[in-house]
RNA sequence: CGGGAUGUAGCCUAGUGGCUAAGGCGCCUGCUUUGGGAGCAGGAGAUCGGAGGUUCAAAUCCUCUCAUCCCGACCA
């Protein structure tokens, strides 16, 4: 059993873009910037974008799409909201090979457009709660771009929600942060530590930020999912106004939230090995592999018993059957673990005389001879282990990685190391000891947890400790 | 967008002014193989990132440009 993830000091980088392309996940394109996201990679987005749909649907929210093109002067409307994404625009120009009087921005999200159908849409208390959700493309002109962490285009969900009052906003921006939390925990087996955002970090325009954070293999921070409550500022800007129960005339509290093609790269950097991918069975797009190894005085036995547990296990499993001779063995076993799948069947003439097969799991690489007749029993709950323990894997390495510092050096010290992890530390909550911080350790604030601070003291600034927080290097 | 590095076949690399650009992996063909990335033989595949320049001669030197990686600033 190896239960444990090895850290990754050197080479992260290159072994995270290894895995990549060679699990034919994505590719470079000829476009600055922007990937090209293969069959095997989208498959896994298809993974995840049906269970946070289902999620999504069973909390009332429906699905909707607006416009790629949003009118330049609409995303000035939001001063914060322009100051945030003013430098990452494309901007289009021309159109039917003229000139366009008003250039159209092409969305690096879409709360504006959202929010200028929200006035036509919503006049009365009546009309609320409108929960809608899209599934779109948005592009942001970031500097430095990285396979699924960070490119220029990308494919992500965006909730868009209008309410009534104050609290509801607040408690559905609570309640969709426990969705990805859940989705992290429960399907990409990839454990979270969560929390309101510092004044500095939160999203341009919101009035509060929660995310989801996760730590990875080299020790750096991914932010994975976020949840803004926006108060009224988009309902002021864009003047949705609805008139109440008791008849008077109000601003719309809204929220939004998003998870992104980003989860993917989030899943490769904390499970991957260095024998490839390894994915969680919950989102794994096959599960299974069955491979036949056979000679030529073997094959219509070892085939037909390969097709019969296929057969078999389809029926409550998503299997691929492996039957290409054309590789040898050793190589079809390689590949098969490159490419994350959580259990490998192996099928051939040793099983069948033995009337068993031999079946291999893809986190800890042990390999037991199952009976033939106890296999459609043996797979549910194997793959529920592998699941686990990947969770418990994972969070036991971020627990080991999380340090609470005494004083100021020895966090300091403990983000020159190769792995710098996270950090607990009692907090002043001013911006000037996080800007410190940030200056001293390349170190942020990645959430405000929900804890009293372990001192009384701020680590940072020594004046009396307000929040408590969690502090690491974010990507 | 600043500092640094790199760019040679699908991938990795050799070649630092001079003959037909070299090797490994992969790919194709044939035979032998098949329980942890098989062996032998043969074969295809390169406007040396792109443009311009210097030179009798450029993958090699110069200028510009594009892309990627690393370090900063920015970010889902």
């Amino acid at each position: 059993m190896s239960d444990s993830i090895t850290p990754r000091s050197k080479d992260y980088s290159n072994w995270y873009l290894d895995i990549i392309l060679k699990a034919k996940l994505a590719d470079y394109s000829p476009v600055r910037g922007c990937m090209v996201i293969r069959p095997r990679g989208f498959a896994i987005w298809e993974a995840i974008q049906s269970q946070l749909d289902r999620m999504f649907k069973e909390s009332g929210h429906l699905n909707a799409y607006f416009p790629l093109l949003i009118p330049e002067e609409y995303i000035q409307k939001e001063a914060d909201h322009i100051e945030g994404f003013a430098p990452e625009l494309a901007i289009v120009t021309h159109g039917g090979g003229e000139k366009l009087e008003k250039p159209y921005i092409i969305r690096p999200t879409s709360e504006t457009i959202i929010w200028s159908m929200y006035k036509q849409w919503i006049h009365s208390y009546r009309d609320l709660p409108l929960l809608l959700n899209q599934w779109a493309n948005v592009m942001r002109w970031e500097k430095r771009t990285r396979l699924f962490l960070r490119t220029t285009e990308f494919l992500w969900q965006e909730g868009h929600t209008a309410h009534a009052t104050k609290e509801e906003a607040q408690e559905e921006t609570q309640h969709i942060f426990e969705i990805y939390k859940n989705f992290a925990h429960n399907y990409m087996a990839m454990y979270c530590i969560g929390g309101k955002k510092s004044e500095s970090e939160k999203f341009a325009g919101a009035v509060e930020t929660y995310s989801i954070e996760s730590l990875m293999q080299d020790g750096k921070v991914i932010q994975a999912g976020t949840s803004h409550f926006l108060g009224q500022n988009f309902a002021r800007v864009f003047d949705v106004q609805f008139q109440s129960e008791q008849g008077s005339q109000e601003y719309v509290w809204a929220t939004s939230w998003g998870v992104s093609t980003r989860l993917i790269g989030a899943l490769i950097m904390a499970h991957s090995d260095d024998k490839g991918l390894l994915l969680p069975p919950r989102l794994a797009p096959t599960q299974i592999i069955i491979q036949a190894i056979y000679r030529e005085n073997t094959k219509n036995e070892v085939l037909t018993c390969a097709q019969s547990i296929f057969d078999e296990l389809s029926e409550s499993f998503r299997c691929v059957l492996d039957t290409d001779a054309r590789h040898s063995p050793g190589w079809r076993f390689a590949e098969s673990e490159l490419q994350g799948i959580p259990i490998r069947i192996e099928i051939g003439q040793k099983d069948i005389e033995k009337n068993s097969c031999l079946v291999s799991r893809r986190d800890t690489g042990e390999k037991n001879a199952i009976p033939r007749n106890a296999l459609g029993s043996a797979i549910a709950p194997l793959l529920n282990a592998i699941q686990t323990n990947m969770f418990e894997r994972h969070k036991a390495f971020t627990e080991e990685h999380t340090h609470t510092p005494d004083n100021y050096t020895e966090l300091k010290s403990l983000f020159e190391g190769p792995i710098p992890g996270y950090c607990i530390i009692p907090w002043d909550g001013e911006l000037s000891s996080e800007q410190k911080l940030k200056e001293d350790t390349k170190a942020t604030i990645r959430a405000i947890l929900d804890q009293p601070p372990p001192r009384s003291t701020c680590i940072i600034s020594g004046r009396p400790a307000k929040q408590c927080v969690i502090v690491g290097k974010a990507y």
